[in-house]
RNA sequence: GGACGCUUAGCUCAGUUGGUUCAGAGCGUCGCCCUUACAAGGCGAAGGUCGUAGGUUCGACUCCUACAGCGUCCACCA
């Protein structure tokens, strides 16, 4: 497995097969799996579950490598990370793939019956369902696959049974007749938080209802006529002087020809419209109050599918509203009874499902009673138990928590849980875990007739205890994951898109502190809470900013892009473009970025193990081999270690974009173009063999660590390559490896100085070089004049870097004004540098350069000298900023004087 | 209508207690290079009065206010 040589190194890094091989080398030897740990800290992560019938997308490309990347860190940490993975059973949405596949066959799920159909529901689940699942395997996702759930797994309807009972007889569940959000395709209740609205411009008509007995008549606004049918008052506003000797009076209801009281209620808005409403408590929200508080009838004019029904008059049942209310402006226009219609700007509510419009409809429903419950789990935000990231999230969650409305929880659907009531043919009901219970509880006969609820629980009534429901919860004891259930609740933290904070996140907040009391033992809420940390993602947007969707159809397929660019590359380039709480502009060829990147770590790969071949490496012995230690070692050992310290504290305030872009940094810049460059001067130099040895073996001991700190973040190739550098046990891995702990003593301040000095020569040189348009190639002396009190030896001594680095073949010194005459000049931090460059030289480019240095040096010091003269900076600024100031001054000033007298000597 | 977020090089973005060798990176552009890890690469260069207008301060990209543009969430008048 281990041992590569070279030869099977190509130059291209080609992730395919190396990303197959260890996803299944993982999975094989079941190292994602977590078992209950005495002697390590555990750290969980419960998957947002899936739909079972999604497929990824780049949202949870997003999201997933986002957990993945906490959960390998933390492993590597050493704790005891367990990520759950599962799917949830989606109710609407399966449900509607299922009944989909029945049309083409020209059935209806009725055709089936309930048990058939939910039996082909079991069915198309077995075999379509969850591929989510397994292309998080393609992502590299570590989730201990041992314990995924589905949320309707017997034993997460154990759960939801059990949840229910409990409110239930806790009186926080309870049914009634009430308006809800009807989906006329779906045919079931949705609720308020499933409705998407969005400003449509539709007309508002005005109809006249004439007043019996009188030649004044009602005027009514209204955007749905085909409602008026079930009209059963006109309300105006109590102080609106305008209709005061109307209240009390009669108008008719035109069509229906059905007489209906003018009444006041406060609800009307005295500048709308006319001043006039029309009231339909059964098919409008504000109106069922209203009905409610005069002691209306409700009738209900339209069936399951918003056709009109028998409620209206015979020439309108059986049309579709939309049909009717055409109709009934026609009829109504015709009587003479249609005013006027004006354009119209409203929010029209849909189904976040089927985009169909949504009709409000009077139905008997289950509510979960939401405010007892809302207070505590407003509370643990608001002090801090549970963190937000971004914290902004906290003001919308005590918004939204602090206006909660109560839960409408059941569903006309047959897929999904089935609610535990039960009903005895006298109409008696209780809620109950099983109809045994059921029976005793209404102390009815095995052989009496019971009839359970026909509705389901909305889906996310199991989402919501997800985080113990994995567990087993309540059958834990039963099922035998009791420690499991002590040992990884509460989990860590929870990473999720910011749409679902109240559908799911701040319900399973309430679940938490409402249910975990019973098996944490505790009413501390820092111990029942379901998640410390909530990490919110971003969005994904395509290029012009539009949100990335399937019926956009602007994302790119996700599969494709790790076929092309390789897991790993598509991993780091999302992360490298999400910052924390700031929406993300995606787009394809963005991936070049990781892609580029994993090549980079491929080839310094290379590069260390062509010269261990030819070389030979210097016995382990600690991390970091420190024998033969020069400056290039010092610095990058320093540079590793801040490294270190950047990335944990950026991880800790899940700043993870920061975290890739620290360890890009660090690798490609400092690792790469600095420290390998640095090392070949000493590899192909003529020191002993024992000091390559070390150098050797201290450049792989830098490329362990730096694979270390790359594999959360790119697993495959950084297991490819740890494997290969080095031999390693059987059925060992890196992401089992430990990860580098930040040691300050190797950050060295004098270090990092002393090399920006020979970085500031080489680079001198360089820049000469590139304006000068000479080739890399071209081998160039450098001559140096040194500022009083520096030692030429200090400096001669890095020959070799300046040779390597920046092809100077001969390096000398000078004390006097002997310079030679015509060449390149730079100064370095106060030490002057001549290239001589006879005969190639444009004494023309060279005066443009200086002068362009000179002009920005210039403005530096005239900066600082405006600063130090105003007396008031020099007066109240802090000493040590005034002192640094005049520090500067005499520096740029010193700087300054050489590059003139350089420039002189040109002309 | 309410709340929140964003506005820095052509593009996508960094910029942590306010102190100009921090105005930066990547991509793109231009120039020189296939230098024995990497052209998916190396080296160098050009390019921005940090949305607008004020204010606080010795000093603001960094704090405050207003405005503009973009975006998100919530509520909603029939």
């Amino acid at each position: 497995m281990n041992e590569f040589s070279t030869s099977t190194l190509t130059k291209v890094y080609s992730p395919a097969e190396v990303e197959k091989k260890w996803y299944e080398y993982w999975e094989r030897n079941r190292l994602f799996h977590a078992r209950v740990n005495p002697d390590k800290k555990p750290y969980t992560i419960v998957i947002p579950p899936p739909n079972v019938t999604g497929v990824l997308h780049m949202g949870h490309i997003l999201n997933n490598t986002l957990q993945d990347v906490f959960i390998r860190y933390k492993r590597m940490k050493g704790f005891e990370a367990c990520w759950i993975p599962g799917t949830d059973h989606a109710g609407i949405a399966t449900q509607n793939v299922v009944e989909k596949s029945l049309m083409k066959e020209g059935k209806t799920r009725h055709d089936l019956g309930r048990e058939k159909f939910i039996e082909r529901v079991w069915e198309w689940k077995r075999q379509y369902g969850g591929v989510i699942i397994k292309q998080l395997r393609t992502l590299g996702c570590s989730c201990d696959w041992d314990r995924e759930r589905f949320t309707m797994d017997e034993s997460l309807s154990a759960a939801v049974r059990e949840v229910f009972v409990r409110l239930y007889d806790d009186g926080l569940i309870y049914r009634g007749n009430y308006i809800v959000n009807w989906c006329p395709k779906d045919h079931t209740a949705i609720s308020d938080d499933e409705v998407n609205y969005s400003d449509q411009t539709g007309k508002l008509y005005y109809i006249k209802y004439p007043i019996a007995g009188t030649s004044d008549a009602a005027i009514v606004a209204t955007t749905r006529p085909e409602t008026m049918f079930g009209d059963v008052a006109v309300a105006v506003n109590p102080t609106d002087e305008r209709y005061a000797h109307l209240i009390g009076k009669m108008a008719t209801l035109p069509l229906a020809n059905k007489p209906i009281p003018i009444i006041a209620d406060e609800y009307v808005d005295k500048e709308f419209g006319t001043g006039m409403v029309k009231i339909t408590p059964a098919h409008d929200p504000n109106d069922y109050w209203v009905g409610q508080r005069h002691n209306l009838p409700q009738p209900v004019v339209m069936d399951i599918s918003a056709r009109m029904n028998n409620n209206v008059p015979p020439k309108y049942r059986g049309l579709d509203r939309y049909e009717a209310r055409k109709l009934a402006l026609a009829d109504l226009d015709a009587q003479g009874l249609l005013v006027k219609t004006e354009d119209h700007t409203y929010a029209v509510g849909r189904c976040y499902r089927c985009e169909t419009v949504i009709e409000p409809y009077l139905s008997d429903q289950w509510f979960v009673r939401m405010k007892p419950l809302a207070e505590p789990a407003l509370k643990v935000v608001l002090d801090g138990t549970i963190k937000f990231y971004p914290n902004r999230w906290v003001k919308v969650y005590e918004h939204w928590m602090t206006n909660v409305r109560d839960w409408c929880i059941s569903r006309q659907l047959w897929w999904g849980h089935r609610i535990p009531v039960y009903y005895t043919a006298d109409g008696r009901f209780t809620a109950a875990r099983s109809e045994q219970e059921a029976r005793i509880r209404l102390g009815v006969q095995p052989d009496d007739p019971l009839r359970q609820d026909e509705d389901v629980l909305d889906t996310w009534f199991s989402s919501w205890l997800w985080p113990f429901s994995v567990h087993d919860w309540p059958q834990h004891e039963k099922a035998g994951k009791a420690q499991d259930l002590a040992y990884f609740y509460p989990t860590d933290t929870l990473v999720t898109a910011p749409e679902i904070l109240f559908f799911w996140v701040a319900r399973m907040i309430m679940s938490g502190l409402r249910f975990a009391p019973s098996f944490t033992g505790t009413d501390e809420p820092s111990k029942n809470i379901p998640f410390r940390d909530v990490y919110f993602t971003s969005i994904v947007r395509d290029a012009k900013g539009r949100k990335m969707s399937k019926s956009l159809g602007n994302s790119p397929e996700p599969l494709d892009l790790i076929a092309e660019y390789g897991a790993d590359a598509v991993r780091f380039t999302i992360l490298y473009l999400a910052p924390l709480g700031q929406d993300i502009i995606y787009a394809k060829e963005k991936n070049e970025i990781g892609r580029n990147f994993a090549n980079k770590i491929w080839n310094a790969g290379r590069f260390l193990l062509m010269n261990r071949d030819q070389i030979g490496e210097a016995p382990k012995t600690a991390e970091f081999n420190t024998d033969h230690l020069d400056l290039a070692d010092r610095w990058i050992l320093s540079r590793f270690h801040s490294t270190l310290l950047d990335v944990e504290n950026a991880m800790e305030n899940y700043e993870i974009n920061k975290v890739t872009k620290v360890i890009y940094d660090y690798f490609w810049h400092d690792y790469c173009d600095w420290y390998v460059e640095m090392i070949k001067s000493r590899l192909y130099g003529d020191e002993p063999a024992e000091a390559k040895q070390a150098v050797i073996a201290r450049a792989l001991d830098l490329f362990d660590a730096a694979l270390r700190l790359l594999h959360p973040i790119m697993p495959f190739i950084t297991e490819e390559l740890w494997q290969s550098i080095r031999p390693r046990a059987a059925n060992d891995s890196i992401m089992r490896a430990a990860m580098s702990e930040p040691d300050r003593s190797f950050i060295n301040k004098q270090v990092e100085d002393e090399m920006a000095f020979v970085q500031n020569v080489i680079e001198s040189v360089r820049a000469i070089r590139g304006e000068m348009s000479i080739a890399p190639s071209k081998e160039l002396s450098v001559v140096m004049k040194l500022r009083d009190g520096r030692d030429a030896d200090s400096i001669k001594k890095y020959d070799g870097y300046f040779r390597r680095l920046a092809r100077v073949t001969s390096l000398s010194f000078i004390t006097d004004q002997s310079r030679p005459r015509l060449s390149a000049t730079a100064v370095v931090q106060g030490d002057e540098l001549f290239v001589p460059l006879e005969g190639i030289i444009d004494i023309e480019v060279e005066k443009a350069r200086l002068r362009k240095e000179i002009e920005r040096v210039s403005s530096l010091l005239k900066s600082v000298q405006a600063k130090l003269s105003n007396e008031n900076f020099v007066a109240k600024a802090p000493k040590e900023v005034v002192e640094k100031e005049q520090e500067k001054l005499n520096t740029f000033s010193e700087t300054l004087e050489k590059l003139q007298r350089n420039y002189a000597a040109l002309s």
